[in-house]
DNA sequence: CCTGTCCAATACCGGTTCGGTATGTATGAT
DNA sequence: ATCATACATACCGAACCGGTATTGGACAGG
């Protein structure tokens, strides 16, 4: 498990769509399919349900998704005590 | 910044000793010490101060260890969920 | 002094990982 | 039936990571 991985489980929930959730990252869509497998692998649980419209996230799904911004929220943390802004993750502006 | 790197680093703040940690670690020293470097690279301070017997904790390397320390918890708070039993690197029986 | 020892640092190499492009497969709308 | 949409798979090249071998520097013993 990387943090990349956990970033990118993160978009795919939160757009509930790989393809839109790769345009976010600024990654292409196969990568993405990937990573989200291999976490879904690591964990030994599926996290999301796979339909025509998207994804939708299954309950250990949304039980990883909070421990996951736990994680990516002390990430920050100590990178901001180092003076690194977060990276710009939040691109409403389509 | 990687999960890894933040593991090698607590280590080698436990040791202050790279050489050391990297055997506790289970890989040679040199990716280890080429990772402590790219990591200070990263946050753009130095965190150890090297020295004859190994190395030392700076006060911007006790800032980031308390920080480490917190992810990698969170870390293990949510691999515990998804019953993985957190990895043995607790070898105290020397 | 010179030699051996103990560190970290550097050079170099091979395997793995990761992201990209192209394509496939399935489903739903018109 | 065709097209649009979205995830999955195949394949490839670049980047990353760890390993071995070696270097460089700082002591300690003789």
């Amino acid at each position: 498990m990387s943090l990349d991985q956990i970033r990118y489980f993160v978009a795919v929930a939160e757009e509930r769509n790989i393809t839109r959730a790769a345009e976010r990252l600024r990654i292409s869509q196969p990568p993405l399919t990937r990573q989200i497998r291999a976490l879904e692998e690591e964990l030994g649980s599926v996290l999301f349900e796979r339909t025509r419209r998207g994804v939708e996230l299954l309950p250990a799904g949304q039980v990883f998704l909070d421990h996951a911004r736990q994680i990516l929220g002390e990430v920050d943390r100590a990178l901001t005590v180092f003076s690194r802004p977060p990276p710009d993750q939040g691109d409403k502006t389509s």
